[in-house]
DNA sequence: ATGGATGTCGAATAGAACAG
DNA sequence: CTGTTCTATTCGACATCCAT
């Protein structure tokens, strides 16, 4: 009996944009080594669109996102990032109608062990309107001897205007697609599009690695927040000396700290940042470069060239047309 | 006493603003 | 466009503080 049919619908299959407020749950369960990225994009999906639906509608939020564990407590991503957990057993809401993504990593070969765990996704399995495994969580589901489900839209669905298809008719779809998928289906194409953009990679820019400090683990709290201070900041004219108030020191140390951590000055960091937006802005818009220059904290139209020019060995406008993109 | 972190001072330099 | 002036930034040298 395929259980899917037994259960209330939540919405995967209106035809139309779902108008109430009802809350759908998504549980994602995690094992060490799960990857990261995925698991991240899943998040933000949801919670964009519940920033979407509050700002449009002054409704509440429509999706409720927890992460699970077999014991809860912190698990490791294969980059090394620590998240926290509930435990499965113990998680609220358990004959509730959810959807549940499981992700993969290299503790789900542990955890296909665990008959405890195997019990919870016995029991969770039919009030699971989408069992979607990632990666490796399929070998989880395979040793539980319970199938997958899939988003019926977009597995073997129309898949010609998803907004993320499955790469064939064939292949399971990425967990990615199918989160993207359900926002589609409950509140329409359009705000699914919002939400697929703003989660969508920024362009590349040739700053955009000067500006990134995710991979610098030995920078000092105080030095990463004034860096990011100064990101966050790119349009207003500050100084160097605001930056060192944030970080709590005198402007020597400041500089000297900034330096020493970050590998450039801090007006030179500034400046970077700067351009980085600039290139963004001449990429994804149709704005005069003056008013591009302005909006990224640099003086005039002008004084842009002369650091593209320096730094690029080129023009705004040079720029702007090699790497133009279809808006 | 020693070494590391931080502060003060002053000179050099770069960039912005302005006048001609 | 060029020259001048002013201001901000950077950096070296040295002093001070504090933990060991």
């Amino acid at each position: 009996m395929d259980l899917v049919h037994t259960l209330p619908r939540i919405s995967r299959q209106s035809a139309v944009p779902m108008q109430t407020n009802a809350l759908t749950r998504i549980d994602i369960a995690l094992f060490n080594g799960f990857a990261l990225p995925t698991v991240a994009a899943i998040i933000e999906i949801f919670q964009k669109a519940n920033s979407l639906v509050a700002a449009q509608r002054s409704g509440s939020a429509r999706y409720d996102v927890s992460l699970l564990s077999a014991a809860g407590g912190r698990i490791a991503s294969s980059s090394s990032v620590f998240v926290w957990t509930d435990d499965v057993q113990s998680h609220r809401g358990t004959n509730q109608t959810h959807l549940l993504f499981i992700a993969g990593g290299a503790g789900v070969q542990q955890a296909c062990r665990d008959e405890r765990l195997s019990n919870w996704l016995r029991r969770r399995h039919p009030f699971s309107e989408i069992v979607h495994p990632i990666a490796e969580g399929l070998l989880l589901l395979q040793a539980a001897g319970l199938p997958s489900r899939y988003c019926p839209l977009l597995y073997g669905g129309n898949e010609a205007h998803g907004l993320y298809p499955a790469k064939s008719l064939t292949e399971a779809p990425g967990a990615v697609s199918t989160a993207l998928r359900i926002v589609e289906e409950d509140l329409g194409a359009d705000l699914a599009q919002q939400v697929a953009e703003s989660i969508a990679p920024q362009p590349n820019t040739p700053f955009t690695s000067s500006v990134t400090l995710n991979a610098a683990p030995q920078i000092s709290e105080k030095i990463l927040a004034s860096a990011r201070w100064l990101e966050a900041n790119v349009d207003r004219p500050i100084s160097i000396d605001d930056a060192a108030q944030v970080a709590a020191m005198s402007e020597r140390n400041f500089l000297r700290r900034f330096k020493s951590e970050i590998g450039m000055t801090p007006s030179d960091y500034l400046l970077r940042a700067r351009l980085n937006m600039s290139c963004r802005m001449l990429i994804e818009s149709r704005l005069p470069v003056d008013k591009i220059a302005r909006r990224c904290g640099i003086s005039s139209g002008g004084q842009l060239s002369k650091l593209f020019r320096k730094y690029l060995a080129t023009t705004p406008t040079d720029y702007r047309m090699r790497n133009e993109v279809a808006l």
